[in-house]
DNA sequence: AACTATTTATAAGA
DNA sequence: TTCTTATAAATAGTT
C-alpha cells in the first residue's frame, strides 16, 4: 500500500525498519479502534518493539485496568486465602500473573546484565592491542568467568521460576 | 474503504454488524502479522465479539519448538478460536500454557547454550598456557564474542515472548 | 512531519 | 457464506 509493493519479509534498513513500525503500530491501533467502536467488541494488542519496547492498545482501556492491577498493594509468593470458587480463581490467577510479571523483571536484569558483559566484552576486544595482552588476558579472562557464573546462575533461577509459575497455573486450570 | 464511506458508529444492523466484524476481524489479524514480520515485533491481540467469543492472535517466532506441543489437533501458534464461551477459556488458557512452555524449553536451550560457553571458557582458560598466546586469544575472542551475541538475542527474545505471554494472560483474564 | 502514487482493505451487491 | 468490485483507507518512498 505505497509507492511500491514491499516484500513480506524483515525490512533490513534500520531507519526504515524504525519507520514502518511507526506507521504500522498506529495503523494497526485504529483498526482495531474501529473494530471495537463499529462491532461493539473488546480488543486488547499488546506489540513489542524490535527494541523491546511494549505498547499497548485496548477497550475498555488496557491502561487503567493495568494501573488498578499495579497498584493493588498485596502479594505476593507464599499464601492465599479462601472466598468464593469463583472470585478465588480470579484471585488466584492475579496472583499468577504477578508472579510472572516479577520473573520478567528479573529477565530484564539478566538481559541488562548480558548486556554489559557485552560492552565489556567489546572494549576488550578494542582495548586488546593496546595493553600487555598476557596479563590482561588472564585477568579479563577471570573477570569474565565470574561474571559468566552469575549471569548463568540468573538464567537458571528464571528458568526454575518460569516453570513454577506454569505449573501453577496448570493446577488452577485443572481444578476449576 | 468500500462502496461507500461509513459513519465510525456501531452498525445497527445485527447482520451487517456480523459480517462486519468477520471481515474486520481478519484484517486486523493480517494487519498484525504483517507487522510482526516486517518489523520483527511481537503481536499479542485479544478480540471479544458482541457475543462475547474470544478470538486470539499471537505472532512469537518459535515455530520448532511449539510443534512439537501440539499433539493435540488444534492450533499452533498463529491461531484463532472460537466456539462457546465456557469451554472456550479454558481452551485459550490451556493454549497460553502450552505456550508458557514452548517458552521454558527455550529457556533450556538458552541454559545449555550457557553451560557450553560456560564449558568453553574454563577449558580455554586451563589450556591459556600451552598455546602461542597472543594468537589464541585474538582467535578465541572473536569466537566468544559471536556466542555470546548469539546467548544475548536468544535471551532477549526469551524475555520478548514472556512479555507478550503474561500481557495475554492478563488480556484474558480482565476480559472475563 | 507532510505529501502522493500505489497498494490494500472493505462495504455493498450478487 | 463466499466472491466480486467500486471505492475508501493505509502506507512506501519521497521531500
Amino acid at each position: 500500500m505505497g509507492r511500491r509493493k514491499i516484500k513480506m519479509e524483515q525490512v533490513q534498513d534500520t531507519n526504515t525498519k524504525q519507520v514502518t513500525f511507526s506507521k504500522r503500530r498506529l495503523g494497526l491501533f485504529k483498526k482495531a479502534s474501529e473494530l471495537a467502536t463499529l462491532c461493539n467488541a473488546e480488543v486488547g494488542i499488546v506489540v513489542f518493539s524490535p527494541g523491546n519496547k511494549p505498547y499497548s492498545f485496548g477497550k475498555p482501556s488496557f491502561d487503567s485496568i493495568a494501573e488498578r492491577y499495579n497498584n493493588d498493594s498485596e502479594d505476593s509468593d507464599s499464601c492465599e486465602t479462601s472466598g468464593a470458587s469463583r472470585g478465588n480463581r480470579a484471585r488466584q490467577e492475579k496472583k499468577i500473573c504477578k508472579r510472572l510479571n516479577s520473573i520478567i523483571e528479573e529477565a530484564e536484569e539478566e538481559k541488562k546484565r548480558s548486556e554489559k558483559l557485552q560492552n565489556w566484552l567489546e572494549s576488550a576486544g578494542e582495548e586488546r592491542f593496546n595493553k600487555p595482552i598476557e596479563e590482561l588476558t588472564l585477568e579479563e579472562l577471570n573477570e569474565f568467568e565470574a561474571k559468566m557464573k552469575k549471569m548463568h546462575g540468573g538464567i537458571q533461577g528464571n528458568i526454575n521460576q518460569m516453570q513454577a509459575s506454569s505449573s501453577l497455573m496448570f493446577l488452577s486450570q485443572i481444578n476449576n
